[in-house]
DNA sequence: TATTATTTTTAGACTTGTCTAAAAATTTAT
DNA sequence: ATAAATTTTTAGACAAGTCTAAAAATAATA
């Protein structure tokens, strides 16, 4: 059984491995974590005694099989309860992250199995990122930056990167969601921002929104 | 605001307040919280200074007004995620109270009132328990245990006394629930055992089993 | 009321997770 | 390749919450 503050750094390295490829550095989860490198050395060895992670003095970690497997069942819990928040309690996406962030460490087998079933298995949060199953496998979505689509072609809104409050408050005042079709109708060369057709609106986006926008390509019609 | 630790104390003492009227033992709240007395004592002097309780050395301890409600609102919390958990997501009543121990204690305004709408703004538990309102006040029921009938007599089960998960799987196999009528048919001089009437079934119960379960009388019909 | 028994508190220690400041290792740059 | 900069680790300290063992206060009893 792990601790909350284990859970975390689990669940920290974790989202460090998937950008970075080789081994996560104290500094990367020392920042990730608002703690200190000192911190994160000390529970780096504790970690690594619970077989949980690989470590090796200033080269940094690696999940092992089993630390991978208990990272994932927290990033689990943690995507369900922001579904449960925003499709059963009336949350906005902007708001679920703080509470999720609670929700994710009650210990209960029984408790994320049924609330999957009510949820009716979803395969995604609130902002788009796929929730891992109950193995920790990830079902990967081929997806694109909208930044990178050219003019004419179009998309479905599947994700951000920055799930900042801000930037989804942001989103949310455009009328910009999750499932909508977007197209290019031009792009601007002069700062790169880009005319868009949401719906049945038209909008005018920045370069720096395009390039937080996830889009899955979207065949036909 | 108050550490998990803390909110476990008021809770145990708010529920000892309510059995014994004066202040509340040392021991008392040791029994109740699994731990020693020494460690209670240092702790109520920590939430004697956070002004949730008054307490003088050897003297026991109250809740201050202010405890009252803290404490109240973990119940609160704690009894509505039972709701959730039988109703939504088709947990038995013995299963609950372990995960809901840990859920009372997620600390989010919007949480517990948008789960208190979506349960359809509960008045009780699913042992029969009274769920505090926002300030934190119980709405009383006029209650009576199944042992104090006469026969003839007949009420509505409303809840049990002792809501161990052994008694209430037990409770459960002879079909006893919550809302149920239930009549008493014949009450056996020798050992003060029961013949009753729940439903259509006629059933045999000990006194022991009859001193747990509480009823609300049951006028007409 | 004096003595015994019980309850409660104090004193000191331990664990978890954190921190600061300093030392050691590694990387970068001249 | 040596010096400077950066990163990481160590050493020692602290707060929260708990414990054991011993001391002090209260309650019960003869």
């Amino acid at each position: 059984m792990f601790t909350l503050s284990e859970e975390n750094y689990l669940k920290a390295i974790y989202h460090l491995e998937l950008g970075n490829d080789g081994g996560v550095s104290t500094n990367a989860i020392a920042e990730k974590l608002a703690t200190k490198a000192s911190s994160v050395t000390d529970m780096v060895k504790k970690l690594s005694e619970k077989e949980v992670v690989l470590y090796k003095k200033y080269k940094g970690v690696t999940l092992t099989v089993l630390g991978k497997t208990v990272a994932a069942s927290v990033v689990r819990k943690h995507r369900l309860w922001e579904v449960f928040l925003v499709e059963k309690l009336n949350f906005s996406w902007h708001e679920v992250h703080e509470v999720a962030e609670q929700l994710e460490h009650i210990k209960s087998a029984k408790l994320i199995n049924q609330l999957d079933r009510f949820l009716g298995f979803p395969t995604h949060d609130p902002h788009g990122d796929p929730i891992p199953d109950k193995d920790g496998n990830l079902k990967i979505v081929e997806k694109s930056l909208l930044s990178t689509l050219s003019k004419n072609e179009s998309g479905i809104c599947i994700g951000v990167d920055d799930s900042s409050s801000e930037f989804l408050q942001f989103l949310d005042k455009k009328g910009i969601t999750l499932g909508k079709k977007i197209t290019i109708l031009d792009k601007e060369d002069f700062d790169d921002s880009l005319s868009i057709l949401i719906g049945d609106k038209k909008l005018s986006i920045s370069n720096k929104i395009a390039s937080n926008l996830y889009i899955r390509a979207h065949t036909g019609q």
